[in-house]
DNA sequence: AAAAATTTTTAGATTTGTCTAAACTTATAA
DNA sequence: TTATAAGTTTAGACAAATCTAAAAATTTTT
């Protein structure tokens, strides 16, 4: 078994292989709220466990042992999320602090059950899809929307940015899952969009638009 | 806000003063499974920050914010006992270490929710009453089973021990929250309690009688 | 290819909660 | 009322996770 702190390291460096593998001792202190020292000092210590391959200097990347691991901590947490939305009337921006405690919760039952009782859930309340319990789930295919071309159309199907201000401005301008949009013009001046949405227009700035996950 | 050990401590100093007041070391010691050299330190902690009333080799009391924080423990405690019984179809020998772990997840908003969720339960299930927000909750009145006398009659409102072997016990001879019975011998030799229940008659130990609550 | 900048690791402390062993206080018994 | 037992606290140590400051390795720049 793997400590909070244990689980929360690996977890991160799970995200964070997507984007660099092997992951860098830097990368992993500025997410977990860290300094690299201690970085180092669990790298050490999840190596010894056998759940991370670490090359001094270098980075590090899981195991198969530890990918598991993280994979079963992010389905508790797209679970828990899932549950927090659907019964408990929370809004998509309220649930990932609450999760980030929920998805250390040790017990198989407790999470086969939820998952039940939420009838096995494929996407979570931000689109991120849900593993099943033995780690598998399908990649959903996307575009980032600042990729899009004019007239270029899609649904919003998921958002790679989680805070609480930036869910609660797409809410605002009725950005949510499952909504139908259209590139109807891109500004020249700041590279800001102009999209359709249930037959208005709207603009927002290219920051935002690269958080945003379309699929045909 | 307390840390996850100091919250355990809390609750268990609550439990305890229900027995005797105020609570000694020794006895905290063994609910928390710890050594007495360990639960001193923890006290000068607790007694630093207000949460508890020490003194030194005469035990510690629960100041109002200390008993404060532990009824609010124990409510959490209690709705998660609830919402895995009811929601997630756990047995209630299932739910006690689960709910241990949840109690400690630190977010109003979630646990009233849940309440709401829940309908407001006034009893977990083990018939114990849960707080309301503010700490208030009506106190059950009953009478442990082997202080009744022959002919006595009743109904199961409650169990004064936990273990999962003790209520599988229970559940196997069909004394669960609710039944009716009637003490129809209680039996010379070593004090065991037959009992009508749903027309039959059963037989439990003394040691089983004494854990079983009663009402009118 | 050496110098400078960046990244990472080590060394030594610190905090939280725990432990053992010894000392001390209180309760019980002769 | 002194002796003994039981309960509690202190002293000193330890493991987990963190930190700062300094040293070492790697990467980038000149
Ligand atoms: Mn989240
Ligand atoms: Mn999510
Ligand atoms: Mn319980
Ligand atoms: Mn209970």
């Amino acid at each position: 078994m793997q400590s909070y702190t244990e689980e929360n390291y690996l977890k991160i460096i799970y995200h964070l292989s997507v984007i660099s593998n092997p992951v860098q001792t830097n990368a992993i202190a500025e997410k977990i709220q860290t300094k690299a020292a201690s970085v180092t000092d669990m790298l050490k210590k999840l190596s010894d466990k056998e759940l991370v391959d670490y090359v001094k200097y270098q980075g590090v990347t899981l195991t198969e042992k530890g990918k598991l691991a993280a994979i079963n901590i992010v389905r508790k947490h797209r679970l828990w999320e899932v549950f927090l939305v659907e019964k408990l009337n929370f809004k998509w921006d309220e649930v990932h602090d609450v999760a980030e405690e929920l998805e250390h919760i040790k017990s198989t039952l407790l999470i086969e059950r939820l998952d039940e009782f939420l009838e096995f859930p494929k996407v979570d309340p931000h689109g991120d899809p849900i593993p099943d319990q033995h780690g598998n789930f399908a990649a959903i295919s996307f575009v980032k929307l600042n990729r899009l071309k004019v007239n270029d159309k899609g649904t919003i199907t998921g958002v790679s940015e989680h805070s609480s201000p930036f869910l609660k401005h797409l809410e605002k301008l009725g950005l949510t899952l499952g909504k139908k949009i259209e590139v109807s013009e891109i500004i020249d001046f700041d590279g800001s969009v102009e999209l359709s949405i249930d037959g208005n227009k709207i603009n927002i700035s290219r920051e935002v638009a690269k958080h945003i996950l379309i699929s045909k």
